[in-house]
DNA sequence: TCAAAAGTGTTAAAAATACACCCATGG
DNA sequence: CCATGGGTGTATTTTTAACACTTTTGA
């Protein structure tokens, strides 16, 4: 079966990139493809979008169904639309990012029926189609928020230190910044709520574990409250 | 003569929501529709995606047929894939907001073959498919984006006053500003050249006129500046 | 007892805010 | 001469930046 149209249409599809940090670095979730074109060669995981859904709905499934990721935090980047972006012909892209709990998803990743796995940004192979330009903007685009949206918090598990919160913002902002002035900033904000428990398994003094307050969050954000870090 | 494909594929369209000051408000440019669906409705400038064309060409031809807007400043907002936002087929359509300075254009837009009008943002009509859907995100993108890129200055003439400055990024942030603290932090930007001119055929005291200075910014930039305001 | 990171305050500089009057110009 | 907006400075508060030592814990 074919579908005829009266003028000539590009496919339409969605990529998704998809953020995760570990102890060393921020990191890209890659997928290998098994078929031409770029067979063999690094990408991000995505695919076509069908016409029962929207193009959100689009990135949320291809990410569950290539990396059995889900009910992460995603948003829409960029449409990308090179007319020779993709070589066997117009295939116009929906680009998201997607930021995760790295911990949360590290194994189910590696264990996927196709190879998938996280590469530091700062170390990317080459990869598929335009999906480095993909990733740059991705990247800018997260720079960007993680200062005026607390959006950082999606990459750390639910309980976190303010140690993790701090070198999560050092890794994305790629700065250091001062342990005191950040720990006085960041609980003048209001918005961590201080736990009654430490980390485990450390080999020194364990810190204390703090959840960010997304109700708190949003009553604020009513009353015109701007995040900002 | 047709095309046909494997698998059914969406109509990529887009849609351009143009903004543009004038002494009372901000603005936005639609047109008449004088085809169905929606015909006699206000729309946003826009149309089908061609085949060798970006979206950003489609865009910018768009402007042009549809109401003579050219060289303008104009950036990718969203895309919008709601599967009914076109009653006749499934249409996705990718969303620009353009900047204008409007009494370049005022004329212009009004003698177009097709009915063009400028609507201040407060007091729109009802619009065809999903534009206030559009709209609306084009405006939060805008009050986003002026505080901490250059932009408003798009939406000025090149030579204008300190006053005229002010006013813009009070209606589009909607609140008042202090004219002194506001003249005191733009001019310490250093990114205003201060002209032998002042305006023109005003009932009082001419004010002087500035010029944003692109280069300098495009050089402080380039050093880590951050513009804000 | 050592290594590693937790936790904690003060001071100085810079930036943001609040605020009111005289001046120049054209009608 | 009056109405309109142009142009200007200071004091106060708030925010940011710089900076170092003691404590806790597990190995």
């Amino acid at each position: 079966m074919t579908f005829s149209y009266k003028y000539e249409r590009p496919a339409l599809a969605v990529d998704c990139v998809v953020f995760g940090l570990d102890d060393d670095d921020l990191k890209v979730l890659l997928i290998r493809r098994d078929i031409e074109p770029f067979q063999g060669r690094w990408a991000l995981p995505g695919g076509f979008v069908r016409m029962d859904e929207t193009v959100d709905e689009a990135a949320k499934r291809e990410l569950v169904e290539e990396t059995g990721v889900g009910r992460v935090f995603l948003e829409q980047l960029y449409t990308f639309s090179a007319l020779d972006r993709d070589p066997r012909e117009r295939v116009v892209s929906v680009a998201y990012f997607a930021l995760v709990n790295l911990s949360d998803h590290r194994v189910k990743a590696a264990t996927d029926a196709r190879e998938a796995a996280w590469f530091a940004t700062s170390d990317l192979p080459a990869l598929a189609f335009d999906h480095e330009i993909i990733v740059d903007k991705a990247l800018e685009r997260l720079r960007g928020k993680v200062r005026y949206q607390p959006v950082g918090f999606e990459l750390l598990p639910p309980k976190f230190t303010l140690r993790m919160l701090q070198r999560l913002y050092e890794k994305v902002l790629e700065k250091a910044l001062d342990k005191r002035n950040f720990r006085k900033k960041v609980l003048a904000m209001g918005l961590l709520e201080e736990l009654d428990e430490v980390e485990q398994d450390v080999a020194h003094r364990a810190a204390r574990l703090y959840r960010f307050d997304k109700k708190r969050y949003r009553e604020l954000e009513k009353q015109g409250f701007d995040f900002e870090l």
